[in-house]
RNA sequence: GCUGGCGUAGCUCAGUAGGUAGAGCAGCUGAUUUGUAAUCAGCCGGUCGGGGGUUCGAUUCCUCUCGCCAGCUCCA
């Protein structure tokens, strides 16, 4: 006799099991038909779930995200299933869901093409069509390793060779295709309706270089047609934010065929990176540091020394001169800061040592990794390197993410998602040793209330690392931030302080810190946050003094003057333009600010602002316009002021 | 690096079933002296990413290569 008990608290009481689409019609023919799955005590299952025992449900419907997470799951079935029956021989391995959408990866001996995904999605609507319903069938493990070894289908027959023994081994059939699934799943085929094949592309098994190469199908799925063209717009909405396109737009950088991966910063991007650069040296220098400069190209034996040349050859840009020495140009600062630590005794007076450089440094990356400003060979880093004692380590690390949060306000980043990368499998020193580098970073962490997510194993070899993301127009994660504890450079340097005791060796603890992490980075990170409408602070040009006629133009300069007097960026545009004509490319190129002048302005020695979209703020005095850009500009990017 | 796609004027894009290319914007010149998102006219502009091949002839077909885009792997 199971008692349902649904989620307004209500129970029901049956004579004998029952399956959720029974409870499901008893409530309502409507509910019945919309049903896609139930929750069960917690659990996702099928509708056709018999439930024996007394329990709590709730209905799924499409209008639950859960819902629509099952909808995407047996959509990439779908998928599956079609692209099995016009591709035979094709093999099924793995078809998860992922955010807004799913993929299925595929080993094939036809190479999938765009193309394809048209006559595919098409078969995929006709199944829909079909309205097949979905079978669940518990099978038992060696039987289920057979049914799909008869299919030709390995790679199942490995998942289900690697999982728990206890699992239980499921099958969804939907006509006379079935898949090796836990699910849980639609009741059946007719109930995916907006779906859309993205694109296709190269994935290995199990995301391993070593193992064949499979071919990814992406997708996405809906509950409906309108959430599914919302979705759309949404893509096309955030490929207007894209910062490359942007970057050109603006005139802010290119990039040329004859420097793959590197930055040409024209006046008005490098008016931007310069203002980063400076904002962040007034930010370290009150924090305490000090700031150095190390060489680019240094010789091999400094790579050999730091391990660089044994561990990270491949990714290093190298040179041979003609005395036949070795240089290579370098991948990251820290050799170049530890050999400074090196150089001359330090006491531990002097710790603890915050050492910050902007290195623009060089790293062969692959070519499919290259990637706008997000992903270059040839970036600046806001790195430093801090040496303290152990004492001072968790404080120091207290210091960093406060500081690298702080910095983020100034942007607008409010929620930024931290991770935790701990001990890999590979690694150096003792388990005491990591126990304390990975325990202040927690601690750092939990003292402030810091949520963030463990990546358990992700560590480098030499030390735990925090990492702060942001996010992209399009939802992709960019590292920036980052705060390292590294265990391996003061060793192999042999770096020492002498403590207060006269003893000479004592090592120091080496923390590696970025902040923005990589200039370039973090600048297309911002053109796409403000779609390259950048706040005043930040802004390449921050006011355009604008003439009515020749007559204005030498009031106009003597405007722009007084601005630039005040170190605003302004410019004037005595071009022998209409006024609507300079408005209308001033608005284009997103400057916030258009000081209109023409016979009225002159006589009252007044200006008329025009503010970004549009915006009226009429006629100002000078001095109410200087003071309106200057406390605009202390302002930042911060969400709310101070 | 791997898989798929793309590469035509500074930018956005059209085009050629193989007969060496076109538009808008931008640029230049001239006229216009203008009040908050485009004044008008004229002109200039491309070895159709690069090499090789097939062909009487290649921007178009084949092939190699470079770059870019999406994803995978890797990373700031």
């Amino acid at each position: 006799m199971p008692v349902v008990t649904l989620p307004d608290g209500s129970q029901r009481t049956f004579e004998a099991p029952v399956t959720v689409f029974d409870v499901a019609a008893g409530i309502g023919a409507g509910l019945a038909k919309a049903a896609l799955a139930g929750v069960v005590d917690g659990r996702e299952v099928d509708i056709s779930h018999v439930i024996e025992g007394d329990t709590t449900l709730s209905i799924l419907t499409d209008r639950d995200e859960a819902a629509i997470e099952i909808i995407r799951h047996s959509t990439a079935h779908l998928l599956a299933q079609a692209v099995q029956q016009l591709f035979p021989g094709t093999q099924v391995t793995i078809g998860p869901t992922v955010e807004d959408g799913f993929y299925y990866d595929f080993a094939s001996g036809h190479n999938f093409t765009l193309k394809d995904l048209e006559n595919i999605e098409q078969r995929m609507a006709e199944i829909a069509a079909d309205d097949l319903t979905v079978e669940r069938i518990v099978s038992p493990r060696d039987k289920a390793i057979e049914i799909f070894r008869n299919m030709g289908e390995h790679y199942k027959v490995q998942i289900i060779e690697d999982l728990p023994g206890d699992e239980e081994i499921s099958i969804y059939k939907q006509g006379e295709w079935m898949d090796l699934c836990r699910g849980p799943h639609v009741p059946s085929t007719g109930k995916l309706q907006a779906f859309k094949l993205t694109k296709v592309a190269g994935a290995y098994w199990r995301g391993d270089v070593n193992n064949q190469q499979l071919q990814r199908i992406y997708g996405t799925a809906w509950a409906n047609k309108k959430q599914l063209k919302a979705y759309l717009n949404r893509i096309a909405e955030a490929e207007k934010r894209d910062h490359r396109k942007l970057g050109r737009q603006l005139e802010l950088f290119h990039f040329s065929e004859d420097a793959p991966g590197s930055v040409f910063w024209h006046p008005r991007g490098w008016a931007l990176f310069r203002q980063l650069l400076e904002y962040m040296r007034g930010r370290q220098e009150a924090a305490g540091y000090v700031e150095v400069n190390t060489p680019d190209v240094m010789d091999r034996s400094l790579w050999e020394t730091s391990g660089h040349w044994m561990n990270y050859r491949e990714n290093m840009f190298s040179t041979q001169t003609e005395d036949e020495r070795v240089y290579a140009l370098k991948p990251m600062n820290c050799p170049g800061s530890v050999s400074m630590f090196a150089h001359g005794l330090k006491s531990y007076r002097d710790l603890p040592l915050r050492m910050a450089e902007f290195g623009k440094v060089h790293r062969y990356e692959p070519s499919g990794a290259l990637h706008g400003l997000m992903r270059v060979r040839h970036f600046t880093q806001d790195d430093a390197h801090i040496y303290c004692t152990d004492e001072q380590m968790e404080q120091e690390c207290i210091n960093v993410v406060e500081l690298i949060l702080d910095i983020y306000r100034d942007f607008g980043f409010e929620d930024v998602v931290i991770k935790l990368s701990t001990r890999p499998e590979k690694r150096i020193g003792s388990d005491e040793i990591w126990d304390k580098l990975e325990g202040a970073l927690t601690g750092a962490l939990g003292t402030m209330g810091l949520d963030y997510v463990v990546y358990p194993g992700e560590g480098a070899f030499y030390g735990p690392k925090l990492e702060f993301v942001l996010t992209d127009a399009i939802g992709r994660d960019w590292q920036c931030g980052t705060l390292q504890v590294d265990m391996n450079l003061p060793e192999r340097f042999d770096i020492a302080y002498v403590d207060e005791n006269g003893n000479r060796n004592r090592r120091p603890v080496m923390l590696h810190r970025a902040l923005f992490g990589s200039l370039e980075r973090f600048i297309g990170i911002l053109i796409e946050q403000y779609e390259g409408a950048f706040p005043l602070w930040l802004a390449p040009r921050q006011a355009v003094v604008v003439n009515i006629t020749d007559k204005h133009a030498a009031y106009a300069t003597e405007v722009a003057e007084r601005l630039q007097a005040a170190g605003l960026r302004a410019e004037t545009d005595l071009r022998n333009e209409k006024i609507g004509f300079k408005i209308r490319e001033l608005e284009l190129a997103k400057v916030p600010y258009v000081v209109v002048v023409g016979d009225k302005e002159m006589t009252s020695g007044e200006v008329s602002v025009r503010a970004r979209h549009g915006q009226d703020l009429g006629s100002l005095t000078q001095d109410a316009l200087l003071e309106t850009l200057a406390s605009e500009v202390a302002r930042k990017g911060r969400v709310e002021a101070d």
